[in-house]
DNA sequence: CGCGGCATCCACCGATCGGTTGAGCACGGA
DNA sequence: TCCGTGCTCAACCGATCGGTGGATGCCGCG
């Protein structure tokens, strides 16, 4: 957690800024410019180049609009928090609100969610709130998120374990409470193979049996 | 929606502070009574009164406290979003934020929860925010929302089979990867007993192995 | 080019789990 | 009072699990 010094100036917040709209994005743009501590190092008109701008320059954050060609934002947000695992996080700025955009923005892995509506100062407070690791939501966006508690998985797991595509799969099944017979019999592989996999899979989790991994793993996000 | 006219003064926030402790309180009562807009129109000591006193006066707020005798702040907090079905709406303050009890106010129907440890200005804001209507979340309650998010079901799951205490307290401690004996030793009974009580809750969650019942009884909203 | 690291694969063994049958005790509603 | 429900325990068996050891093939590093 020690990773960003909460001295403004002194390292500036590197931001990509992601949106089709050229009018929209020179306006957020010219908003950052101004702003001491916050610098903008790109711009990506479409998801895919925001994907690739994010992986490039390796920036602070990642300023992202939902309606996007090529690639949606929420598409855009999942490869940039999944691939990078680097400290780029993602603020959704849109101005849609519905249910199910704010899910999958959120589902992606977004760190914060606001309307282009809100106050300028809301956006750049929201943006160092973000840097500094926080999360923000929109106040109406709040409201819908909390209609939908229930339970989940955990956010920006700090050193979520790598697990390998084939120790992934295994214990997807385990997940769905399949045993070890069945598992391997799906996967075309020896029982002892899916053993194996699954003991490669507690040492990397740190738990000692296939319940507790399976909990883990939900915990980290990793089913 | 047309529920309340936005002009302050004219028609003042009603609010009922319950929290069992007399200073803090009194100092929240002392903070909102010098606020114009807001008045105070009643305190409660514990949840119970907390409940009275909202079906008594109809405010329009309740500032709930979670740690109370007699009945806790989510209880109350159910009662009164269930019971009054009028405009009264309930704002978890609070100095606790442990997921379980962030959890249980916002499922009671909590319009918004916010940490003691906010500044005066931020709780002000959300009390007249929540009067209007709208939902507001402390930043780390934010935080700790969203990563419920994941994976979310609807609310309330049409038929969640219902789990005797002990048959729960039993899955609770297999979804922390504990044996069977080691179970045993834990709550004072047999291992017997202990595969009886599973026995149990494979045959009302349908499942046929510890493992598929604990993320069943994570997808019911169970644990 | 040899070496180690990694992912994938497999076999055997003791411990645990899932399922069964059968039983006693306390509590509260019919 | 009787009956249902929840909680408790015992003994047994086959299936599965977790642990250990060892094998193969692919990759990058020196």
């Amino acid at each position: 957690m020690t990773l960003h010094d909460p001295q403004a100036g002194a390292r500036p917040i590197r931001v990509v800024v992601a949106d089709d709209h050229p009018i929209v994005r020179s306006g957020i743009v010219g908003l950052l410019e101004s702003e001491p501590g916050i610098e903008v190092v790109g711009e990506a008109v479409d998801g895919a180049e925001a994907v690739a701008l994010a992986v490039e320059l390796r920036p602070d954050l990642v300023l992202m609009d939902l309606r996007m060609p090529v690639l949606d934002g929420a598409a855009a947000t999942e490869r940039i928090v999944a691939d990078a695992g680097s400290g780029t996080r993602v603020l959704v700025l849109t101005t849609y609100e519905t249910d199910d955009h704010i899910l999958a923005a959120i589902e992606a892995g977004a760190s914060g969610y606001l309307l282009k509506a809100a106050p300028q100062e809301e956006i750049l407070a929201g943006i160092r709130s973000v840097a500094a690791g926080e999360t923000v939501l929109a106040p109406s966006i709040a409201a819908k998120l909390v209609s939908r508690v229930r339970h989940g998985s955990a956010t920006a797991g700090p050193a979520a374990p790598s697990l390998s595509p084939r120790e992934l799969e295994v214990l997807r099944h385990v997940a769905d409470g399949r045993s070890n017979p069945e598992i391997a019999r799906t996967l075309h592989i020896g029982e002892a193979t899916v053993k194996t996999h699954l003991i490669h899979v507690f040492e990397k989790l740190e738990v000692g049996d296939r319940t507790r991994a399976v909990t883990r793993a939900m915990e980290l996000g990793l089913l």
